[in-house]
DNA sequence: ATGAAAGCGCTAACAG
DNA sequence: CTGTTAGCGCTTTCAT
């Protein structure tokens, strides 16, 4: 019955031949959860050398009902914010001993498909980074939730099912902007996302909050999404049509959208900060090596990682249930900004 | 006996009772592969749906034995080199139906540790991109290809049954010295990886090679790994101690390298290219975005990725056994190199 | 301490 | 076109 196709991995009862035992004491030993003795195992573990034995994880998971992976959803490989988040969520779950299954999801139908492969794949337990189009519907997101450990990364809370973490982004761009003001800066262009986007929305808040009692104040929005490429033109655009005469600071709704204005800036010969000033978000590794060095507010993505990674283990393990978490967000002043020089326009010393 | 647990995800066996068919049927309206009558799929279509039933890919791989897995291999997340290149698989096997299952070796015995848990997970395949490390000892890397497809993007050919693409960095960065050396370098310095490593080692080529006709050129190798901190230690001790008069251009063993100097060149006040040209290697996407904009070889990433999920693919329908793809690697020159000005100390004029 | 046997959830002959 | 049945490779009672 049993002539072994000698293309096929060994199995668990190839080992047991050898080993003349039964194929769960073979389980026993290398599972070393119940006592073998030591003349047994010795024999099992040098079938197990002899044969070349690799435990089949997929039936090992079949029987126990658990994968050890980690479902990780993200937006946009592209953008560094995301990399980064997920290189730490790797380093910790790694840490407990769990696999990462990649998936990135542009669009929200394709988030609803996402979720659908990593259940199918029972993995267990998923880590949503925000995605950049708030979609209007989460209730994908909240059935998920249902059947696994899932936790968001940045999202707005979804309702009572579901976990997250998120930095206090608002706070941070409050900051941020109270800085600018106090530099003298007034006109201001927030730059990027889209409204109705919970990225944007927040930063938004921030900003706004941050200029409510600065009555002369004003924010232009010029939203344009998420990716380098749209905002240069987007922005490109704006510098030709006159869009920015008069604005002496650029607020950018990320690290990404910061680079891609203080290129187009570039092109376009004004000079960062003299005539106008450009902050970003995220804390990209390489806001330092661009120059002017961005400021910028950083969302403190490993703290973000280390929690999720701690909250879907808790969850996994049976020791907690839903809940939320928010972590500090503080701004990073580098040479991006500056009170406003030459971007007064109509003669003014400010 | 088939008492259902409620909490459980329904089975193909709950599906098949609801729909009054046996499971067989339900298994073939999933695939679709055998024909069905229509009045059965409609109400297998039903249970399905209000059943809310989910098929358990696990139970499936075990049965089919295949997964629909690839594994990826990287070095360093950190690195926008390996991000891009996996970005590229990411899409190239998404295309394909293929998850990703991500894993991260910085050592080579974690190398050996993440290939053998790859292997264990029985995916269909693996990709592995280059290892900053040159290990001594390939041999997991070809007992893994012996018993999953594999390839290796930029490691140099590893004997028979590994298949491997990379990209012609020899010549790139032949082309690329060639243009340095026709405005007027001689003396270089090569900054960053480590003799013995491959990636290091292939690049060096072409640089000797570019200066092999030119008498008077010098070539200084001062190696710090791959990554950005210890390049920016090590140049910077190295400027501190003199190490780089006369230089005229540093030629860097990666973009992130050439970020590192760029960035203690300009906290020691040196002007690129002015005072020292500096060149880099992968253009990864940031190289825009620095001033100055890097001059850099392209590997032509995507290339490299579609080739390798070509190749793996392959292998995995069986259509194809072992071999090796080269792809072109061209230089893209931008605004960190000049023709040597101040860079001369000794008064003569270039 | 060890073995026998019944699943885990699905697929794939084989039979009808 | 559909049902029965025997695995896929491992874990885990339940006996012994």
């Amino acid at each position: 019955m049993h002539e072994r196709d000698p293309t096929r991995n060994p199995t668990i009862y190839d080992v047991a031949r050898r080993a003349g035992v039964s194929p769960a004491t073979v389980s026993r030993v290398l599972n070393g959860n119940y006592p073998v003795s030591a003349r047994t195992r010795r024999r099992v573990e040098a079938a197990l050398a002899e044969t070349g034995y690799s435990p089949n994880q997929i039936a090992r998971s079949l029987s126990t009902r658990s994968t050890r992976v980690l479902g990780v959803l993200g937006t946009d490989l592209t953008n560094p914010y995301f990399v980064e988040v997920m290189a730490h969520i790797q380093r910790f779950a790694g840490a407990r001993g769990l696999q990462l299954m990649l998936q990135n999801a542009i669009s929200v139908s394709d988030e609803a498909n996402s979720l659908r492969m990593l259940l199918d794949r029972r993995v267990d337990g998923i880590i949503m980074i925000a995605r950049n189009d708030e979609a209007d519907d989460t209730s994908p997101i909240v059935e998920a939730a249902k059947r696994v450990p899932l936790v968001l990364i940045g999202y707005p809370s979804v309702g009572q099912p579901v976990m997250s973490v998120r930095a206090r982004e608002e706070d941070g761009m409050f900051e941020l902007v109270r800085q600018l003001v106090t530099l003298g800066h007034r006109r201001f262009l927030f730059l990027g996302g889209r409204t109705g986007s919970f990225p944007t929305d927040v930063k938004l808040e921030g900003l706004r909050r941050a200029l409510a009692k600065v009555p002369d104040a004003t924010v232009k929005h010029l939203p344009c999404g998420y990716r380098y490429d749209a905002a240069c033109e987007v922005l490109s655009r704006e510098i030709q049509q006159g869009g920015i005469e008069g604005v002496t600071a650029i607020v950018a709704v990320s690290d990404v959208v910061a680079f891609a204005a203080l290129d187009v800036l570039d092109d376009h010969q004004i000079k960062v900060p003299d005539d106008v000033s450009v902050t970003g978000f995220d804390n990209i590794f390489w806001t330092r090596s661009i120059r002017p060095r961005l400021s910028t507010v950083d969302p403190n993505k490993d703290q973000l990682a280390a929690i999720a990674v701690d909250l879907v283990s808790q969850m996994i393990t049976g020791s907690s249930g839903p809940g939320s978490a928010l972590v500090e967000a503080r701004c990073v002043l580098r040479d991006s900004h500056s009170s406003p020089r030459n971007s007064v326009q109509d003669g003014q010393v400010q």
